[in-house]
DNA sequence: GAAAATTCCCAAAGCGCTTTGGATACGCCA
DNA sequence: TGGCGTATCCAAAGCGCTTTGGGAATTTTC
């Protein structure tokens, strides 16, 4: 059923449905609903394609997903967070296109899409400090949103993003407080802008209790399970252990709860662990009480305020530069506990 | 830079350029390397919409994706099966295109794509026993393949899958050769199909060794950690506990691990742990040695499998029905061990 | 050397929609 | 009664591409 064909079988032009169903007032209400119901009983649709066509607007959302064997971008956070976008596209009208490219390819990926006009703004994920992809949008003139920032230029474009260095300045005062005084950081792969951020409140939090930062206490990778495993493994085996983590990512600290229970220590009560949680659908931080002490902010929450904001974005002639920064919860749970008192001694003496 | 723009520069026609740049043998050789190149130098790429539009073809997959508070389809597995199918797409000109809706809107998602022409075919997750969308499909004459199988009548659509049953039987063969009678086996949702062949296979394999499947040792829900934390605790604590779990995700297995390890005993050697694993890019089950006795099978390939079926199909004037079914390959990791012998005895004299 | 076949190109129609620029009919006022 | 404004509808152009149906030039055939 096309507009040519409702349009015989309503006696009217085609001019008439169209503007009957895209609420133009230069048509009678009687004309309108009457075109309405038919619309409906026939199960009619506007062609998208010729609809973009005709009014240059795709009424689509790009997201470019680089995939490499190295960095992966399309992990957990990211299905949560387009589920969070979708949400918001398809309430509006949009669709959501995703391109899954070899991450060389990201660049062209985005000449495409501008140039194709299959899409009228994307979602930028993953901006690394000084993110290339921010110039070449801005002169593929496409509307986009940063997810998360691109280092200090950072009134240039629209973001959308956590508190990171105050999260992780917040969850290491916390383990201060708990007496800690050796605290390793478990971190995501520092290319990335989130990553510098919360070293960053990770540092300013130690040496405001006048603690140096010890990098024989930082790691950086990506946030597997593995590196979580092998990297607090190694930690614990120093001469001088640290007895708090904080860690990156939920899937993470599983690895460095693995390594933990393999040393015959107990989290909470030898080891503590405070984790940044993107509260995943399917991977929730306990029931009742939260397995982690953890630093929460929702991952789809933020997808869905992204989209939102592209979507402003797109519909403001103005295309006025907007940001928005979440605030991450401490939440406690089981994984913090006091520093244990004679661990230095009993270490030294035996 | 368009169609007309581009033959306005090189002093031909619409026609010729677009011939030419569509490889029609209408076209000298000459001409055809001079529009190639001037439309690589002035970054032309034709419209997708416009295209599409004289085409009559979208170039272009849907995945619909239902979300709602109980069953989330928007979990790991969907993440890395996107990739796969993604890479495909993009390496054959197609685009993904996402609707992420309400779980009651499912249907209309799928009326929606259709009748408004946005893409040539579709895949369908997560399929269900007589999975109601398998008709709806055929009915809006839109080519698509299933990723799994929806009950017996699996001839009437095509589809990829894991041979589940299989896949259960052998790691519940492998569980009992080790000794282990009391098995468990944590499951995910039983409305699900592959989640029925998977239970299928574990009580073939019980039945074929003179074992009555025990109904207290099988439980069934969505796939999370807490779920394997909490089922597994329970059915830890029984009078006759198992020895063995037969788990159907990694993620629910993590669970499992935190269970027995809070009950004090060990992975591999008080309790043994069999899992299927989605091999999933993030979430390496191990380096060297795995982790977890698994049977493995990749859902990035699957994805991979399923969008070069659809667009097999796609592309078949015959619309010939095609199946793939993929075998899962059992490696065995530090998870599993001989039963211990004296279990039984030991509970009983405490 | 004329007829036929081939090569290479073009004008124009059409895909399904929106939107511009009227056209028609009606009511109202002077 | 005639002119004007308003309400309601329509024909046709245009979005950027593909494709049909030629047409002119060139080559081949006998």
């Amino acid at each position: 059923m096309n507009l040519k064909e409702l349009s015989a079988i309503l006696g009217l032009s085609q001019t008439t449905v169209s503007r009957a169903l895209n609420d133009y007032p230069e048509v009678s209400e009687a004309t309108r609903t009457r075109v309405k119901d038919a619309a409906f009983a026939h199960d009619y649709r506007p062609n998208t394609r010729a609809k973009g066509l005709a009014t240059g607007r795709a009424m689509a959302i790009g997201h470019v997903i680089p995939i490499s064997s190295r960095l992966e971008i399309v992990n957990p956070i990211f299905a949560d967070f387009i589920a969070g976008a979708g949400e918001v596209y398809s309430r509006n009208g949009y669709d959501m296109l995703l391109s899954v490219v070899p991450a060389n390819d990201e660049a062209r990926a985005y000449r495409d899409l501008a140039a194709k006009g299959s899409v009228d703004g994307v979602i930028v994920h993953g901006p690394r400090a000084d993110d290339p992809r921010i110039d070449l949008l801005h002169s593929l003139k496409l509307p986009f949103v940063l997810h998360g920032r691109a280092g200090a230029r950072d009134t240039k474009y629209s973001w959308v993003d956590v508190n990171n260095r105050r999260s992780f300045q917040r969850a290491c005062e916390l383990l201060l407080d708990l007496g800690h005084r050796k605290i390793a950081l478990i971190n995501g792969i520092e290319a990335m802008d989130f990553a510098r951020r919360r070293r960053e409140g990770y540092t300013t939090a130690l040496l405001a209790r006048g603690i140096q930062p010890d990098q024989s206490l930082m790691r950086s990778e990506e946030m597997t399970e593995f590196f979580g495993y092998t990297s607090s493994l190694e930690m614990l085996g120093l001469d001088n252990p640290p007895t708090a983590f904080l860690v990156s990512s939920m899937i993470t600290a599983i690895g460095v709860r693995r390594a933990v229970g393999e040393c015959g220590q107990r989290l909470g009560r030898d080891i503590s662990v405070v984790i940044h949680d993107d509260e995943l659908s399917y991977f929730k931080n306990g029931e009742d009480i939260p397995i982690f002490t953890a630093a929460r902010s929702s991952v789809r929450h933020a997808g869905r305020r992204c989209a939102k904001m592209l979507l402003e974005i797109i519909n403001d002639p103005e295309r006025t530069i907007r940001h928005e920064l979440l605030e991450a919860e401490i939440t406690v749970g089981d994984s913090t506990g006091p520093a244990p008192k004679l661990r230095d001694d009993h270490d030294a003496t035996i």
